[in-house]
RNA sequence: GGGCGACUAGCUCAGUUGGUUAGAGCGCUCCCCUCACACGGGAGAGGUCAAAGGUUCAAGUCCUUUGUCGCCCA
């Protein structure tokens, strides 16, 4: 069979054909009735809006390897995909659309509206899904799911009508933060809070009756048009004989109260306030305990109201100014001073949101967040990392009421109709035809919607079929685990352990493992709309999507955000083309090898790694004793790593064994023997080389899917598995260990970098062979030497190898001395820099009496002795005894050079 | 105002329960286009772990204070 394997690897050429096969053969689809432990995870549902940006492929990379990774290892895995409807974002952008052909979307009436939302969603929606196929998420699609499908919205509706028959879900009339450009409320988590530099104005407020005034001091004068009253505190003396008077209220000539209540904060300005019920939180409760009236002085859209008089149609920021000029012009403008204040900015738009008194439906969240707060001190949900934990008490702890209610088109529409005659609310499940108090059919039911993340909350459940008792359901419910970015904890997180518990009494997931964000160099959050943000697709057809993986994988540490830089993902792009080498490789000189007619699947067979590493004359070689033993510790580390979210010790310990290992040393080192004269020498080289490329490409297909998959392909596969996603995750084979290879070999490598770090030294020509000399006193060594002798001729171009115990002579060549051996390249002296060998050693020296110093130091002190642990100790003594037998080695060493010259 | 995190090699970052000369990638220096790979091979240089105190036989790691930066909440 000819094999033409490009000499660069090129993801574009490979990927897209992996990509579609996937999806095809439909490899992923989750089967209840499967044996084997479950694995379960749902996606957090991107928006329908989206596509895919940088902290979504952190996201996906995540999920997917602990889902190949489990799937592998025999888990029954479901990776459920789905997209969220996002209300105001969705909104937004078709409102946009509409808007560039010149439509106002409200011409259109409600109904037509949403009509064009879900072609829109058809059309152009969705374009993410689109692109986790193409970058081979290994998700089910056939159980893709979407918040405002029929399914989805029906367990909306349930879930909302037994809140309220609960008492939990309500409505009620409260201060709201209003945007007035998604024209909608807003829920605290959905405001951002930015400080701004801003004005304090010194207002005037003549008190009825008398001459005197007294001086409000407000960040927001427009809003004193809706003043209902002014406030002092009732333990301020400087205001106590006007309590009960009353002021006129500037520019509405309007009679107010002077009152006292203890909210007023002394230290405040003037110790004076204005009370503007309808926009203000807290001037919200003064305004309840005193019954004053509220007057909103805006509209929807930030203007000012009818109520606002002679400012009535202009916008809020241009009523600030003219109120402002109108108060100077009058002399009621005491003063300005600079001041800097938290504004709130709505999360989507980013205009200032207006705080305004405003009748809505709300959750009550208390009552949930109790058992939600218990489930996680058990210990039934763990919170990765464990920091984030004590973030998720305090929130919840603290927790305040849920604005539900949205005033968008898109979205649930909140499942409560007004009796028109009897005023009553009907809140059902299904659309009622009369009310159910007085039988009147004239209802009308609530135009508001319900936020996004209300049936978000709901999704690890109700993309699994609940309330019906399916299969999935049943088999998949709860999930194992949730991984998102920890910016959305409370949107989302907390309010689905909130509800999953309330709804399914068990905790929708057993372990939240909360990711880094990947931000900037300047340490911002990456975002497309500021430009600051890297575009993964982009990135990924330049690099291939395998590296961008194990790029965000071996950055992916724990609770630390990930800066990307072009620089990692070129260095996973080579990473990713020197496991394309390797193979190459190994594919390539088989055909040039003469095994008598060995074919490839004798070689390479499914059963044959199984079997690694063989024998070639009795026993295993020492180098594939190493290897193996070098691939169980990193199959080993990767599972640890990978059980505990550690996504950057499972890569860089997939790395450095491909590289380091297999790839530096392995491969170099057998490469005479897969050409040996002899048959069974070579047979069992090519086993043992098959069989740990084999298990090289398993353990790394769940970083890097699509180049191991197509390299998979190339060796013979095991009967009915199609795809090396559904093959086994290599085992950490206790038979594999072999602490003596790891010694010897490790004493091997040694040798060979102190004999390359001499030739390197004395400038010798990589190609020019040379003679040298290994000496040790100890025998275990010497034989080692031997008995690979070969090699290390090979790997350090040696023309000889003299082993002996003897000291070395020190002239007339290079000597590099280890605690356990020496190693002297004779070469005319001529090449050796007297001075750097010599400035070379002093530094080693000086090394080397620091550290022993420090050492003799700690071992002569009883208490160290006496407290720590024998191990220690031990391990001290024993370095300690090396290090001064280097040092005496060297010491000498220098001194010979000294008299030489 | 409250809370959290970061500060380690020129750059970007690892370093789990305190324990033996502090690691990686990139960059840099020197040598090499050796028949898998120059997206490569080989050999190096480079760090008083932000600062100051403290706990301990032992601190990059624990505690306190300070500084700089960032994030979240109010």
């Amino acid at each position: 069979m000819a094999r033409e394997i490009a000499k660069t690897y090129e993801p574009q050429q490979i990927e897209p054909h992996w990509a579609e096969f996937w999806v095809r053969e439909q490899l992923f689809r989750a089967d209840p009735n499967a044996p084997g432990p479950v694995f379960s995870i749902v996606i957090p549902p991107p928006n329908v809006t989206g596509s895919l940006h940088i902290g979504h492929m952190l996201d996906h990379t995540e999920i997917d390897i602990l889902t190949r990774w489990h799937r592998m290892r025999g888990y029954n895995t479901l990776y459920l995909p789905g997209m969220d409807h996002a209300g105001i974002s969705t909104q937004r952008v078709v409102v946009r659309e509409l808007a560039e052909q010149g439509i106002d979307y409200r011409t259109l009436g409600r109904e037509e509206f949403v009509r064009r939302v879900w072609k829109w969603k058809e059309e152009s929606g969705g374009q993410i899904t689109r692109q986790m196929k193409q970058i081979g998420e290994s998700c089910d699609w056939s159980r893709e799911r979407f918040t405002l499908s029929p399914e989805l919205s029906r367990v909306v509706r349930l879930v909302f009508v037994q809140l309220y028959n609960e008492g939990l879900i309500y409505r009620a009339h409260y201060m709201t933060n209003w945007c007035p450009v998604c024209l909608t409320v807003l829920s605290d988590l959905e405001v951002l809070h930015e400080e701004r530099h801003g004005h304090l104005w010194y207002v005037r407020y003549p008190v009825v009756g008398t001459q005197e005034w007294v001086v409000v001091a407000t960040t927001r004068p427009e809003t004193m048009l809706g003043d209902t009253a002014v406030a002092v505190n009732p333990e301020d003396e400087r205001y106590r004989h006007l309590v009960g008077k009353r002021v006129l209220l500037p520019l509405m000539e309007r009679e107010i109260p002077i009152l006292a209540d203890d909210m007023v904060d002394r230290e405040f300005g003037t110790g004076v306030v204005k009370i503007t019920p309808a926009h203000d939180p807290n001037d919200f409760e003064v305004g309840r305990r005193h019954r004053l009236p509220e007057i909103d002085v805006m509209t929807d859209n930030g203007h000012m109201s009818a109520a606002a008089g002679t400012y009535a149609g202009l916008d809020r920021f241009e009523a600030r100014k003219k109120i402002v000029e109108d108060l100077k012009a009058r002399g009621l403008l005491e003063k300005v001073t600079e001041h800097t204040h938290a504004v709130g900015l709505c999360e989507r738009s980013r205009t200032i949101v207006e705080p305004r008194a405003s009748t809505q439906w709300f959750c009550k969240m208390k009552p949930l967040a109790e058992p939600a707060i218990a489930a996680v001190e058990r210990g039934e949900i763990q919170i990765v990392p464990e920091n984030r934990r004590q973030e998720y008490f305090n929130w919840m702890r603290n927790i305040r009421d849920w604005t539900l209610s949205r005033q968008l088109w898109w979205g649930h529409r909140i499942p409560a109709w007004y009796c028109e005659d009897c005023k009553h609310v009907n809140v059902a499940v299904e659309d009622p035809s009369k009310c159910v108090k007085c039988g009147s059919t004239k209802l009308k039911q609530d135009s508001d919607v319900l936020d996004t993340w209300f049936s978000s909350a709901l999704w690890p459940f109700s993309t699994l079929g609940w309330p019906e008792d399916t299969s999935d359901f049943r088999r998949y419910y709860p999930t194992s685990l949730l991984i998102t970015g920890y910016d959305i904890l409370f949107f989302w997180v907390a309010r689905m352990i909130m509800l999953g518990l309330h709804f399914t009494h068990k905790v929708p997931f057993r372990a939240v493992y909360l990711h880094s964000l990947v931000r900037t160099a300047g340490g911002e959050k990456m975002s497309k709309s500021k430009g600051t943000g890297l575009d993964p697709v982009a990135l990924n057809q330049e690099y291939g999507t395998d590296a961008m993986r194990f790029c965000l994988a071996s950055m992916a540490a724990p609770g630390t955000d990930i800066v990307l830089s072009e620089d990692r993902l070129a260095s996973a792009r080579n990473f990713a083309n020197k496991i394309w080498n390797a193979s190459r490789f190994v594919f390539g000189n088989l055909e040039k090898v003469d095994l008598g007619g060995v074919s490839l699947e004798e070689l390479a067979a499914p059963e044959i790694p199984a079997k690694a590493p063989y024998a070639a004359g009795g026993r295993v070689s020492l180098i594939d004793g190493w290897l193996f033993s070098r691939l169980a510790a990193t199959i080993s580390l990767v599972n640890e790593a990978l059980q505990n979210y550690r996504f950057h010790e499972a890569a860089q310990g997939v790395y450095q064994f491909f590289w380091g290992d297999f790839c530096d040393w392995y491969i170099e080192w057998v490469k005479p023997e897969l050409q040996s004269a002899e048959k069974a020498r070579a047979v069992a080289a090519w086993r043992n080389l098959f069989a740990a490329l084999d298990a090289a490409l398993r353990l790394l297909h769940p970083f890097m899917p699509f180049i191991t998959e197509e390299l998979w392909h190339q060796l013979p596969q095991r009967a009915g598995t199609k795809s090396i996603a559904l093959d086994v995750f290599p085992e950490a084979r206790t038979d594999w260990k072999n602490d003596e290879a790891l010694d010897q070999f490790s004493l091997i490598q040694d040798v060979i970098k102190e004999l390359r770090n001499i030739r390197a030294e004395m400038k010798l020509e990589p190609k020019k062979k040379v003679a040298a000399e290994f000496s040790s006193s100890d025998e275990q060594a010497r034989r080692a030497m031997e008995s690979s002798r070969e090699g290390i001729l090979r790997l350090a171009a040696l023309l000889e190898l003299k082993v002996s115990a003897d000291r070395l002579p020190q002239s007339g060549g290079a000597v590099r001395s280890t605690a356990l051996f020496d190693v002297r390249i004779a070469y005319v002296a001529e090449s050796i820099d007297v001075e750097a060998e010599e400035a070379r050693l002093r530094k080693q020296i000086e090394g080397l009496e620091k550290a022993i110093a420090a050492k003799e130091k700690q071992l002569a002190d009883d208490t160290f002795r006496s407290r720590a642990p024998e191990k220690v100790v031990r391990g001290l003594e024993a370095t300690l005894a090396e290090q001064t037998t280097e040092l005496r080695k060297l010491r000498s060493r220098l001194e010979e050079l000294k008299t030489a010259a």
